[in-house]
RNA sequence: GGCCCGUUCGUCUAUCGGCUAGGACGCCAGGUUUUCAUCCUGGAAAGAGGGGUUCGAUUCCCCUACGGGCUACCA
């Protein structure tokens, strides 16, 4: 078997979202399974809809992923350039090929023509069936007829015309997709395709074809979108006589509303990024503090499970991917997105991180520790906060006990006053002053409750509140181990000092 | 409107004609814990509907319904 090449081929009209991250990743996996190779090529031909940060963002993205492509227009490769505004030349010997092979046309009607057409017949199609009542060069009763020998655009001195696709497909149309077999398109739905717009530029239909062929693509895994597609891209291959490649399409990413495709709306109103990195002033999962893998570990299962197993995982790391990845393993139903799921698999691949690891994965998040602890101790720290934890903004969040004196939730501090308040209060604090050694703090704290008749339970709670601000949080002698007895007496005296406000 | 695709717990999924329909997230209850979280145990929760084919259909076929996608000189 022929190692298969495959290509992510986004456009560059804004920045790589959930969607195009999820297939990007089955194409990097298929690759890496079957020691392949995976492209990145930008199809950049929209020259309206361009975006200058958008190719940087999709590069950084994949980068930040860690499923860098093999051939790139930011690394090169054998069969460059990969980004189609580079290879404009290409098309245009490509699209005289066809117009000297009698497989494509000049059509110059206009934008207005073609829409008052649309206007009368919503299912309008530019097809066999009318071409020769419009304005193109296979009319014999128009004054474009002339130019139906042409097989070089750049030989004409007009330019007010496109290049159609001549399409007389006599009987239905079966192509296959990989997941679901065979698709027949009836030979009335077939279109007389664009391939070159107005401006010179090729459609992306034209465009992705040719480099396609051009650049050993094997396999074509891209979203469902493309599917009625599929009929124009075979149609483009058989008039060059081509053969096509394997073509698979990707169910849809949903929003949890399910009313349509991932948006920028769902992130909005579920309060997630679906960037992986930051656009604009919107934060990534990057910035969030998710890590790679989890974000790549929660894409991968939505919409493919591994084979051969009932009992199934649900962690994985890239190369547990790549391992077990299969292309049977695609589902042919669109996903909807659970935010919910995607922040437990994230927590599942920080635990299984030493604290050393996150700590190095995330130190910009973790700056604050270091002005107080030290190496050793924001490990510790790490350790104790850890499974609380399913990002880095969750470690700064439950970081703030270890860092700052709390303000006292007085609500919670009202149901946990006692008689002994005071007391237990004024006895930590002579023990914290005191006792050079914590370590046995909570066995004096116990012997001394016992022996007074103060309840454990109001003792841990009063401390917890004064210490803590509210009910929450790691171990209470965690806390106590870590932070400076400078920082625990301010603490506890700021809990006797609200004291007239609770009881 | 036309064309294309899809349909198993709320969500992600297993099942490739034999099912008491399994797992995961989430949810609920119990346990562990000084609290919350983690962790452990248990629970509720699904084959869109109707026809076939078959000894037997979640699984194969058809119809309907519903959902999604495409219908640009956008990708």
């Amino acid at each position: 078997m022929t190692k298969p090449r495959v290509r992510f081929a986004p456009s560059p009209t804004g920045p790589l979202h959930l969607g195009g991250i999820r297939t990007a990743i089955y194409n990097y996996l298929y690759a890496r399974a079957n020691g392949g190779t995976f492209i990145l090529r930008i199809e950049d031909t929209d020259r309206s809809r361009l975006h200058p940060q958008s190719e940087k963002h999709i590069i950084d993205t994949l980068h930040w992923l860690g499923i860098n492509p093999d051939e790139g227009p930011h690394i090169g490769g054998k069969y460059g350039p990969y980004r189609q505004s580079d290879r404009l030349d290409i098309y245009l010997e490509f699209i005289n090929r066809l117009l000297k092979d009698g497989k494509a046309y000049l059509a110059f009607d206009t934008h207005s023509e073609l829409n008052r057409l649309r206007k009368k017949n919503k299912s309008f199609l530019y097809s066999k069936h009318n071409r020769n009542d419009l304005a193109n060069s296979l009319n014999p009763d128009s004054p474009y007829y002339q130019f139906r020998n042409i097989d070089s655009i750049s030989k004409l001195e007009r330019t007010d015309f496109v290049v159609r696709l001549k399409v007389d497909q006599p009987i239905p149309l079966v192509v296959e997709d990989f997941l679901r077999g065979k698709v027949t398109f009836a030979p009335t739905t077939l279109e007389d395709k664009i391939l070159l717009k107005r401006d010179r530029w090729p459609t992306y239909h034209f465009a992705d074809i040719v480099d396609d062929y051009l650049m050993k693509t094997t396999h074509i895994i891209r979203g469902e979108e493309w599917l009625p597609s599929l009929s124009v891209h075979h149609l483009i291959y058989q008039a060059f006589g081509w053969k096509p490649p394997c073509f698979l399409h990707l169910p849809l990413l949903l929003g949890p509303d399910k009313t349509g495709k991932l948006s920028k709306r769902d992130a909005a109103i579920y309060g997630y990024p679906i960037f992986a990195l930051k656009w604009d002033d919107t934060k990534g999962y990057k910035e969030l503090g998710y890590l790679p893998e989890g974000l790549i570990n929660y894409l991968s299962q939505l919409g493919w499970s591994p084979p051969n197993v009932s009992q199934r995982e649900e962690v994985f790391n890239l190369g547990d991917l790549v391992s077990n990845f299969t292309l049977a393993g695609l589902q042919k139903k669109s996903a909807v997105v659970d935010f919910e799921k995607l922040k437990w698999t994230n927590q599942q691949h920080l635990s299984n991180m030493e604290s050393a690891e996150i700590i190095d994965e995330f130190r910009p998040f973790l700056q604050d520790f270091f002005k107080v602890y030290s190496q050793k101790e924001v490990e510790g720290i790490i350790d104790i906060i850890k499974p609380r934890c399913s990002s880095a903004s969750d470690l700064t969040q439950e970081a703030k006990m270890f860092l700052n004196v709390p303000d006292i939730d007085l609500s919670i501090a009202r149901k946990v006053y006692s008689d002994h308040w005071t007391e237990i209060l004024d006895f930590f604090e002579l023990q914290i002053s005191d006792n050079e050694d914590r370590t046995k703090i909570k066995t004096i704290l116990f012997a001394w409750g016992k022996s007074n008749g103060i309840p454990i339970k109001s003792i841990m709670q009063t401390l917890r509140i004064a210490l803590v601000g509210k009910l929450i949080g790691p171990d209470l002698f965690n806390i106590i181990n870590f932070v400076g007895v400078g920082s625990l007496i301010e603490r506890v005296r700021n809990a006797k000092a609200i004291t007239p406000k609770i009881m």
